[in-house]
DNA sequence: CTGAAAGCGCTTACAG
DNA sequence: CTGAAAGCGCTTACAG
């Protein structure tokens, strides 16, 4: 049994299939009593326009790409992904865009499926994730043309579109927040080291620690597993001077480090204070729950598609900043217990 | 800058389109000198055809569909899903095939989608998730002759492929490791109560804790969600006969039970063990660390994804057993105290 | 407002 | 083994 094509709609709404193709897309060149005749008749018939010939056509294709450069491991165990996935879907289905992803073993994989999806016209524009320091994506991106949005930054973006969040000031609120309890010795556990937003945490943490006098600044850089996140802590806690206060750049390794606090026999958060970046259940989850700092996901990826199909649109589109994360403060935090 | 066509490709090697067509296809037609020389030139102007075209012309869109239906919240904190996709993406990128994600809010929605990309020509196939007793999906993609294979099962997947694991051998023994620790009373905290595979659990809790003469083997309904989790664990922990075992669905309601039973004063696994159904890093990071059953999910996407292009192939494919899960002992199990 | 026609970039019989 | 041509199902100027 044939599919129905456009010609099919046209003959059985005694129309030609221009007529039919102008009905589709909304736009003038049909009556409105025509129109409405057309589209009852190819609802009767279940007819949905070919995606391929649209695309040939010179149509766009409907669809956006987001590249995923992400070891499994991580990628399954990170809610962030998923989440920001399910806002940019929202607002993709709402337009009738397809999310075409993949994931990629590396940046170079990356850049090759980039410029593959643009000769094969496959998508319309792409979403890059995991923004890096000097990030060689960005130039391939901007010769190339394909529309793009960068969810990261600030800075870093080149010419493209961007949605990002202000990481330092939420860094900054937190340091002070710790500092308001008492503690001095406040270190981190953070991210990929060659993210662009880690680095900017790490920043802004080392000049927030200077201001407010606090010493050993210390950031233990880290991968986001759940076992380099307990390393890291207990090289932390073994250190002559430890600390009273750990941040952490994510909820997994949040968890990993009050695993390995409770098994020195530290109490948390009498010895030792926690806080989680990235919010999520998890963190409630818990025992003690994670104070964490936390912000709408799904409303970032909504943001970010919002972006793209603007760009798509030939829109000339800047750089959106999104919400900044806030501390929700739980029971892994409170003022550091008097020693001694 | 317009991307080059087959065209280019053509005029350059000084052969005609069709031949370039036979040479990238691999298709017999031109000798192997020319199909180098073809190739060749493809590579050097950075040609790639375009997918609309080749569609178009018939040939497969070389992408598939996964719709995901699911709440966004359970969506980013399962990681199952994430590594299911990491396998089913591993397979399809070896093939040079696209992934086509959608969030669908209910099984209309879903069975929309299936009819509005076979209808567009979107996809060659799908992939079908989370399968119902008596779900609905099935006659329909049989109606629509859309490739598909249905990940669950066995049994309820009527004519379409599937890949399934037993949970049900699973489960028992699971039952058979608790009940030879000594722990009469086991409970159990299952999933969505209409996902077929929950049934299957169910079934096979209910059988063989009759075989082995176990009381009370009551299955709490949940949604997988920790919050749910929790509840269930606080109304099972208060009952008059507690259990001393309690298996739950997914890993997340786990640590959510685990959380529970502290908050109670209960020591695990001295009052209460713990099994979780999903090993994940996450039952390793809270402590105790979690005994689970796991199995290779990554894997178990990979097949889907070859069973999958194996029925677009044209072959005719039935059923695939994957792995059974196997139970990992970790600290969350013990023989049950002696109780005065 | 409508109809006939060209064209998008491929694939694939069909002649040579 | 190669070349010329039709056709896939749309969109969009271009005449009427």
């Amino acid at each position: 049994m044939k599919r129905p094509t456009i010609a099919d709609v046209a003959r059985r709404a005694g129309v030609s299939k221009g007529a039919v193709s102008y009905a589709l897309n909304g736009q003038p060149g049909v009556s409105e009593a025509t129109r409405q005749r057309i589209l009852a008749v190819a609802a009767e018939i279940g007819f949905s326009r070919s995606s391929a010939a649209r695309a040939l056509s010179g149509s766009a294709s409907d669809a956006i790409g987001l590249a995923l450069c992400r070891p499994a491991r991580t990628l399954g165990i990170e809610p962030f992904f998923m989440e920001l996935i399910s806002g940019v879907e929202a607002e993709l289905s709402a337009r009738s865009y397809a999310l075409t992803l993949q994931v990629v073993a590396d940046q170079d994989a990356e850049i090759a499926v980039y410029r593959r999806w643009w000769g094969e016209r496959r998508v319309d524009g792409v979403l890059v994730c995991d923004l890096r320091t000097d990030d060689r994506r960005v130039p391939v991106l901007e010769e190339l043309g394909l529309p793009a949005v960068v969810i990261g930054g600030p800075g870093g973006t080149g010419r493209l579109a961007s949605v990002w969040s202000d990481d330092a000031a939420a860094l900054v609120e937190t340091v002070e927040y710790l500092a308001a309890l008492g503690h001095r010795r406040i270190a981190r556990v953070g991210g990929l080291p060659e993210l662009l937003h880690t680095s900017i945490r790490t920043e802004a943490f080392t000049q927030v620690c200077r201001r407010l006098d606090l010493p050993d600044a210390v950031t233990v850089p880290s991968d986001y597993t759940g076992e380099e996140g307990a390393r890291a802590t207990r090289r932390l806690l073994s250190s002559p001077a430890r600390p009273t206060a750990v941040i952490y750049d994510n909820d997994v390794m949040a968890i990993a480090g009050l695993s390995v606090a409770q098994e020195m026999g530290l109490a948390v958060p009498g010895d030792l204070s926690i806080v989680a970046w990235d919010d999520s259940p998890l963190c409630r989850l818990v025992h003690p729950p994670l104070t964490a700092l936390g912000r709408d996901i799904p409303a970032y990826g909504v943001h970010a598609a919002r972006q793209l199909l603007a760009v798509i649109g030939g829109a000339s589109v800047g750089e959106f900043r999104d919400e900044t994360a806030h501390l929700t403060p739980r029971g892994s935090t409170a003022s550091p217990l008097r020693i001694g």
